[in-house]
DNA sequence: TATGAATGAGCTTTCATTCAT
DNA sequence: TATGAATGAAAGCTCATTCAT
């Protein structure tokens, strides 16, 4: 019974399946036989494109950065009022990490990561100093249009990060079943006014 | 051959090694033998105590909502500036959080949550809902003195929490061995201010 | 807390928990921890009194021989009707192996004479030896009364003692709880009635 | 290193290595691993085709209900003389419960039975209740052709699988190797000799 | 005599990975 | 490329037995 799927399309195949079956039964408790069945392929044939099941893993990781971070980083314009910027980079990054599709691989490496040392790294090489480096610049952008005030750059990364991190968790991990919460934009607007009020260099009160 | 035989303190004694090989191995990885081992027993024995691995981990995060929640819950006074318990508040929890004894158990429901929704029912009441409910409170207060501004209480959970749960990952999940960053007490600093310059109700420029 | 029954009533108490306990879970499924509750003692307690659980069962056997089937032989009088004395040997029988207190200590040995080849030696001797012999003495009396036809002892054996032995498994172990079937005193009269005419020696038609 | 690569049979293969091993060591005492070892398997292949040990036995169950009670089933025929029919019947069930092969598994669910009524009731109704309903079916043709008398069928059963049952212990379980007994056939002739007679309407002395 | 905490061997079952086809 | 039967190393949990008290 021959798929309709070319060969070539065959690891992102996998590694959609793998995403969900990790996403739904974490790293340790999803089998290769399942990624298997939802890819539509035999459990041997997995290792024909992927080395072992941690190679699965890497390989979402990979795909996540490439996909994503790479989207968040087309935001940023040099042209462009900082605190604009940072408010529509806020709104994207809630929608998205509000996709199941898109948390599950962040969720999935936070929660192998202890046992993974490598992934670890991997991630914070890929994900998060790609995320460090894109806010930095916005900032520093922003000090110098002078619609931010200077802030710790890690302490902002906390800031700006924390809230997604929050969000992801308590919508997916988390999840109320009795209190399902704002919508994603009424959420992403919040926490944007809340950090551009942080950010703001005209507020005297509490400083 | 056990060290002592003082079997009150066995249940805290077999979470202490539990939480480390937790720690260490994530739960999945984490042989009972292990934690027996660690805390100095044999591997039945550990069964004298908890019923199943699982239990073990639901006795860490019960510990834990005792411990930290309940300390947290101690520093809101209703006769205080809501802004001064604020800053105090986010204090205590950055240097809580910074403390690889306290993140350990949040660290490893994030872990397992998917697998276990029991064990994740079980934090979102003990530990979540608590946390929301004291920074209800605390913002109730705050606004009807006048300190702070009225955000949503959903934003504003991921907005106070999420900031911790950042820096709980970046120092002990994706810790950068070459870049170990600031010290709790500024990161703290650091974070209260943004929090409470965001609530700031002085602050008409974003709003 | 003193039980109330004397320390030399102990291996008795311990027989009738084993038995009960055995009964209801077999011999491996029985904890020896659960026939020290039922017991009134505490586990260690029991090992005072056998060296083991398969000592418990042993002991279970050699009342079992000292009671029923004493009492068997006593009902054997040579001055009376042979079929007389059949008739009620075989209602006694069936009363008594209706009991579930006295059937389950033969369906244990039967279900674990396997693995314990001196059990099913044991059990051998003291009490199907017996009743192998106490039916020899009998139906010798009969034939030499002349109410008996001879038949050989190995098919008698089996004649008689194959009626109860279904009954039992019928009754305890292969019960139907939808079909509770007739009281003991009915089965017992009709086993008696076919095995009296079996032996029946004016019964010319089918020899 | 699997000797042969013939899927098809083994399950039957499994299942003969299991009545061995099940007869030798009990069911709880018997490891998976010797049924695997025996059946020239690895552990893990066994769960390829059983899903545990508990459905091995099951499956036991069901290949001796499919094997001798269906042959059994096929010796009855509605014009020949049920006499003949029973003496037959008795003969061939004596021949089969003689062979250890045949017996193991009987023996097996008894020893069990206990423990799992699940298995119990399974017995029940793939082999007691077509047993008896096979007995019926031959005692109604016997009344109807003259040659019995009526008996109540609850007293029959025990009196004709009795019997056979006391056979089986006798020669499986309690096998005294001082003193083999007599074969097969002379047991079974003398068996159905005992039951024909208890049956027969002609024979009025004892009734 | 009695307790019950502690031991540790042993078991079933799972599953990533391999390999003959 | 693809299959799926087979492997075998683990690991959680149980429980008969021991022993300090």
């Amino acid at each position: 019974m021959p798929r309709t799927r070319r060969p070539e399309a065959r690891p992102d195949q996998i590694l959609d399946a793998a995403l969900a079956v990790f996403s739904e039964q974490g790293f340790a408790g999803a089998r290769v036989e399942d990624i298997a069945k939802r890819a539509g392929l035999s459990k041997g044939a997995i290792y024909l494109y992927f080395e072992s099941k941690d190679a699965m893993l890497k390989g979402l990781v990979r795909r996540l950065a490439d996909g994503v971070v790479g989207a968040a980083e087309g935001l940023v314009d040099p042209n462009r009022d900082a605190s604009v910027t940072l408010r529509s980079l806020v709104a994207f990054m809630v929608v998205q990490i509000s996709n199941p599709q898109v948390s599950a691989a962040p969720r999935i490496v936070i929660a192998e990561a202890q046992r993974f040392p490598e992934l670890a790294a991997f991630y914070r090489e890929t994900v998060i100093a790609r995320g460090h480096r894109l806010l930095t610049r916005l900032i520093d952008l922003g000090v110098s249009q002078g619609v931010f005030r200077d802030v710790d750059r890690e302490v902002l990364l906390r800031t700006c990060i924390g809230p997604l991190l929050a969000h992801m968790l308590l919508t997916s991990v988390f999840i109320d079943p009795q209190n399902p919460g704002p919508p994603p934009e009424v959420i992403g607007a919040g926490i944007a006014d809340m950090i551009l009020n942080g950010l703001n260099p005209n507020n005297g009160a509490l400083l």
